[in-house]
DNA sequence: GATGAATGAGTGTTCATTCAT
DNA sequence: GATGAATGAACACTCATTCAT
């Protein structure tokens, strides 16, 4: 019955971007109220119209199909995770190292409370399908750029990491936290928890940098 | 969830209970391979039953529902991975704690090389579903008694974690390790990336106690 | 998202073959019927399976997918037709080839006065989707077959027919009988239109046989 | 069906009709392009509309709905056809009737050469919707002119054809050369299937003529 | 007249689960 | 206990058509 189409569609629709934008936005929110609201399960491309208050067919007019909404959704999620992160550790620019990576935590770790489980399906819902490394990549690349970026400090905290050690330094503080919000632990807003991701982070990157300094 | 069919008269062997038996194993078998072959997406309740050799009827009076399956084989993987680290670190209980900690880590990293595709798919599946935490309990509970069980080691290495270090450490390692097979990652097999991990879990280690001396 | 399946369905399902094919003969029935009411614009597999009296997963448990209900139908049209011409030709064994076309046109003819709008239907469908040629098979292997059969008669009918033109006689044949189905044509059933079917047949047949001879 | 909107103002070719009529044949071109790039399942007012380079609402403004389309662009394509039949027969006319009886065939097969799928998806979904009889009236009408047109041939070779041996030739010729198309036979290109198609015609037609010798 | 964003009824299909045999 | 035919709610997705701009 052929497929047709000549895959004119990178992303689909690109209208006036007026109100373009305007629907993919509330239909973007309508995904998250409906993650947030009955998780993973509830997550139907219906409901999500629904909720958004636009058709079915509007939204397939925006999206390429379900999967493309939960990326786009936790591409959004990602961006401003990260933006807050920027935008705080800009203020600590001039402080310490010890003290960046607290404030880095800090702001990862609040970045999960606001819309907890609509951040959590998100991340169940990617994470599981494989396109977990592809979310990580800003992550990373913010962190080794971190280091690049403050060239004040004698010592750059992570210019030195190799791919495997940024890969290991990320996911390890992001495997904390993500088990801590899909295991919904009350410790999670603690500043015990906070301090403890921080002691994490901050042992690796200190182990590495004496292993670097004995080996030169 | 849950509910299964586990367990249904402790400390009893009766021929018809060894069939019985016989007849989950085949399903948890079938299960697994069904994942391994064509992921989470074939896993359907037909599927594993025809795979298994079994009418679809039968797989459902030993599990509840589908998601009894999958933490029921879940737990069993979890369980002989635990055990094979068990074993190793048995071997390896006279070593100091850094050669320990390498065993844990390459056991670890090994118990996801076998059925590879089957066990991302029981970790896609089950800690997509909130059951993670439970799931990790006997990992936990294998750190910290290990610390114990070695008694004859002076300062036994995780002896003095508190529960949220233990959390941390835990998940840390495992969110690295699940990254990897999520992501499949090419170094996942390679040495280097073994280091890594357990440098990450010495590093904070070492933190930790170095912290609980200053304290004292 | 995979495919998963391995197929190991050539025609789905094969239950116990009592039942089996009470029910999938349920299923072409209804088809039937549906076609019969509503054309092929009525005909969805839901509309289908209701008109059966089945549900719609059983109709799936039978056939693969649309297309092949009805596949299935235009093959037991097909084969009815041609079981009724094998009878009637039987019957007619021992008279002259002229009288032997006409029955058999005849018999073309009735086949599809019974269900009309369902033959028609089928025809719109199969025919319109290049399954055609698949179902003019039995046709032609019909036509060149009889010529053997009836060894008593000194000059086989079409024995002498190349693949070529076989099917421009069976194609013409059919063509004619189509179009006065699909057009609905008054005449359809008179004795002039049925005349002048079978003096298209012989006199092809006559210019076939006196060019062979020439040639000879 | 039908309603079109064709020839809104017989007889008058102002500026804006000119317009007018470039943008619906832009329209019917991009249907036969779509017809042929993808057949009868890419045939959506969507993607007519993007390929002529129109909007969809332009086009609802053009033709009544999608069959409307499909119904002129068969038209035109069988006017064409028949204009090409005509021109070639002209410059025949002086021959004998064999002669060109074979150029009509000849040129009716190769009506289908050109846009070969465009042509057998209007074929398939007109023929298939019951338009086909309308469709086939200027075949017929132009069968029957062409005896009497050219008069000065003693024995005109359609002239005494009743309507329904109108109806039996030029089905069987077109239902010969259908399947052929729709079955995408190879020899349909060969000269040989030619010939046979003439044949049929010819035995057809002397057959006919014989019949009405005797009986007269 | 032209546009194209929006609509939503409707379709094919899947699959967890039940229950009569 | 075992079987597997039957079920049907639910879902992703399409596309002809409208109408405000």
């Amino acid at each position: 019955m052929a497929k047709g189409r000549q895959m004119p569609d990178p992303k689909r629709r690109t209208p006036r971007q007026a109100r373009a934008n305007q629907t993919a936005a509330a239909i973007l929110e309508g995904a998250a109220q409906i993650l947030e609201t009955g998780g993973l399960a509830a997550f139907t491309t219906n409901a999500v119209a629904e909720r958004a208050g636009v058709s079915i067919g509007t939204l397939y007019q925006y999206f390429a199909d379900k999967d493309a909404v939960l990326l786009a959704l936790a591409k959004q999620e990602m961006a401003a995770a990260l933006g807050e992160i920027g935008r705080t550790l800009q203020a600590e620019a001039h402080r310490e190292p010890g003290s960046r990576v607290h404030a880095m935590v800090r702001v990862m770790v609040n970045a999960f409370r606001g819309r907890l489980r609509a951040r959590k399906a998100v991340m169940e819902a990617i994470l599981a399908q494989g396109a977990g490394g592809e979310l990580m990549i800003p992550v990373m690349a913010f962190i080794a750029a971190e280091g690049a970026r403050v060239g004040h400090v004698p010592q750059p905290m992570f210019a030195t990491l190799s791919p495997v050690q940024l890969f290991v330094l990320s996911r390890g503080m992001m495997g904390v936290i993500r088990a801590a919000v899909m295991e919904e632990q009350p410790f999670f807003t603690s500043k015990t928890f906070e301090d403890e991701v921080v002691r994490l982070v901050m042992a690796y990157l200190a182990a590495v940098t004496a292993d670097a300094n004995t080996e030169r």
